[in-house]
DNA sequence: GGAATACATGATATGGAATAACATGACAAG
DNA sequence: CTTGTCATGTTATTCCATATCATGTATTCC
């Protein structure tokens, strides 16, 4: 075994999202949309960092550091840590892939472009994720912030429980 | 040096939580609350547990499970991982500490007894921790969830920024 | 009381996540 | 050509987390 983060115990090739999509230009088209972002912010979409992107994007579900590397490893980039960590940086930076602190995993944005500060379903069972465009700040939070003083620059929203898939297997 | 976690750069003796408070009884009476619930409940609050709870307390931020286990093994406890992870499982899972997913760390609770679903306020640069009554669940992601089929067990809402004391530094 | 059961603790070992520190390579500007 | 900058590569280390097994200590049931 070369180090699979999370198994994905119940089905591996689930189509998570929790919703059947087509699978096979939303990887292009993400990618042709970040690339255009990049050229036209004037960042820098490199090898490393693209593929990585496209791993993300193709496998459509959270993927640990350790797995990217492996796959970077494969596609004869560098396999050391690092490597992968300044690489899923610069994509998180930039909004092309969000961090699920839960799992320790990352997964590619679903909601290309927007500015967004995106919440996330977690299933417990299967880690299957799936993105949800967020209320711009939590309301009530916003209210205690204000209060305290304290200055949000950047919120996570992350929800655990059961996806529609493992729901019906109970 | 012990391996302290988060060095809280700045000060190390901050009155963490962003609001002066009084510090002497929150703890004694947190823990004769906690103790009181446990009885009530049939759980056990071993020593191990307790002195885990109330270092969290003393410190009144968040402490990482290294810190914890430096601490305990200062107290003559068992200095080994599990030791400290199993305390910290219990005190989380029966909603005396909360982990701070995005530090790796837990904090002991602000809003004793009520069963909630708690907000933190993350200060990026000084790690003080503040804990908000969150909102029930955020709406949005609520409806998302209901229209997805999603069963919410569980939100984990953190918020980074910069808490009063460094905002002013700058 | 004494055996059986469940749970708490202690210790060993291991694996995965993340970053510090340093060196190299590519490339553009001066 | 030299300098500065940024991306990459490599090594090593630190920190987070859990599986596993052994031991001990209650509590329960007979």
């Amino acid at each position: 075994m070369t180090s699979e983060t999370h198994p994905s115990p119940a089905s591996d090739k689930a189509p998570v999202g929790f919703q059947e999509h087509d699978h096979k230009n939303c990887v292009e088209t993400a990618l042709a949309n970040a690339e255009a972002r990049c050229k036209e912010d004037g960042l820098r979409l490199t090898p490393v960092r693209r593929k990585v992107l496209e791993m993300l994007l193709q496998e459509h579900r959270a993927l640990g550091a350790y797995s990217v590397l492996d796959r970077l490893r494969e596609a004869g980039f560098g396999s050391q840590p690092p490597v992968a960590y300044r690489a899923l940086d610069f994509l998180v930076q930039n909004g092309f892939v969000h961090k699920i602190e839960r799992l320790n995993a990352f997964v590619a944005c679903s909601h290309p472009g927007a500015t967004h500060s995106p919440a996330f379903m977690i299933c417990r069972k299967c880690d299957a994720v799936a993105e949800a465009q967020s209320a711009p700040v939590p309301g009530v939070l916003g209210a205690a912030a204000r209060a305290a003083g304290f200055e949000i620059e950047q919120t996570v929203v992350e929800a655990e429980g059961l996806c529609p898939d493992c729901t019906e297997k109970a």
